[in-house]
DNA sequence: GATTGACTCGTACGATGTACGGTTCAATCG
DNA sequence: CGATTGAACCGTACATCGTACGAGTCAATC
């Protein structure tokens, strides 16, 4: 396991920025870099989804022409990866809570995680084809650590982590591949009506229409918690 | 939430295959029809991945020409549709399980699903994007009517259901996202020995390299049905 | 014999990722 | 100072993709 592909380096060696003046601008835009075009693509994934990043219409965004972009960026699933982790930053939870409060700690993280992933919808599903990046691997190491300190034995380390990383993945993904217009929703509708009497349990309980994402989600985690430490 | 997109009509009425004789054949290929497309789609995808499904590669390996499929099929999407709920088929749990085991039966399927999805690495992924078929609902209608005869409440169908499916598929999904091929393993290795001194933790309970998937996905479920029914 | 409709396919179009070979300009060096 | 270098950029070109379109081919029917 563990990420994929190798790690060719981009032909842009360092980024060293100290020439004031950019080479070439016939309008004011600032000259491209590895940032700019991380932070484009995630607009460009954010307005128009996965399959609307080409990398004609980053470029256009940017205000340069489709090739330049190669020289910062190996190919387009290096944009991908970039993208992905860049959004999947954790500045930490605030100093508000105690060294002691792990589950808290553990809380705050893992839904701060859903929530960044439900802001950028398009990244839910791509974590799961992807490499693992910097920041992903960073929360993994937070929650593992954390774990690790609050008792939990090396033996159950894994499967802890894996169960809480299945289930922000599971619920996010879910989350974010449902109910995404106003139209699949009125579509829903119909087709479910249509449905009841094949799937009438579902059916009964809504189970396609309830609506309390987060509530489950915090339920499904306290009951992985609960389950982890059966004393608390 | 629910499937997306609506159910506009194939150009083909039903199929009604009466004629013994086909159309044009020039080499002794049978005659198209959606099962052969299907089960053709699913060759390929477990032969090159969902990248390496194309309608042209398709319609060759049908010994047709690529337009053909469209008689068939509306468009690609709707192939992979077919494709993925083809693979996730449920056959039901053999009757040896006691009808009262509603425990055994809820296992079963639910490892019968990851390991379906498993010997189709394509799958998971795809089905974190695509609409929820007809047997991906049956699975979800079976889960649902087994935990409602075994006293799950209504309030916490749906928290229970969704927990069970997330950890069917972010188990899934990270399985088949990692240690795909031997070079992707030594690739694995080799990165994380230099990122040892960034995440000692998981480098320490070597979390990405624990190879027991099996074992933890059990013991996850386990887990969860044991938070589900606190006594048992 | 004419018509219909199920089915097949060749051609064509617009879009995509990116290889390749320029061009431009700033910095460096003789 | 002029020549050289290398970073940054881009236009063109190509192979490949999904699929619209219209024309073909048969079997069954009228």
């Amino acid at each position: 396991m563990a990420a994929k592909r190798g790690e060719a380096r981009s032909k842009r060696p360092q980024r060293i920025s100290v020439s004031p003046r950019p080479v070439q601008e016939p309008r004011g835009e600032p000259p491209l870099s590895l940032e700019r075009i991380v932070a484009t693509a995630v607009e460009l994934l954010d307005a128009q989804g996965v399959d609307g990043l080409t990398m004609r219409r980053l470029a256009d965004r940017l205000g340069s022409g489709a090739m330049s972009l190669y020289w910062h960026v190996d190919n387009k699933e290096k944009v991908f990866d970039l993208a992905l982790d860049s959004v999947l930053e954790y500045r930490g939870s605030p100093q508000v809570v105690e060294p002691q409060d792990w589950r808290g700690e553990v809380v705050h993280m893992l839904e701060d995680w859903r929530s960044s992933m439900l802001r950028h919808p398009w990244s839910a599903s791509l974590l799961s084809r992807r490499a693992l990046g910097p920041n992903i691997l960073g929360r993994l190491e937070l929650l593992s650590k954390t774990l690790s300190r609050a008792g939990v034995a090396d033996a159950d380390l894994n499967v802890a982590i894996w169960s809480l990383w299945n289930h922000v993945m599971g619920a996010t993904i879910t989350r974010g591949n449902f109910s995404l217009s106003d139209d699949d929703r009125v579509a829903a509708q119909q087709r479910l009506t249509t449905l009841s009497e094949r799937y009438p349990t579902i059916e009964r309980s809504r189970l396609l229409l309830d609506n309390d994402w987060d509530g489950a989600f915090r339920k499904g985690l306290d009951l992985l918690l609960d389950g982890l430490f059966p004393r608390q």
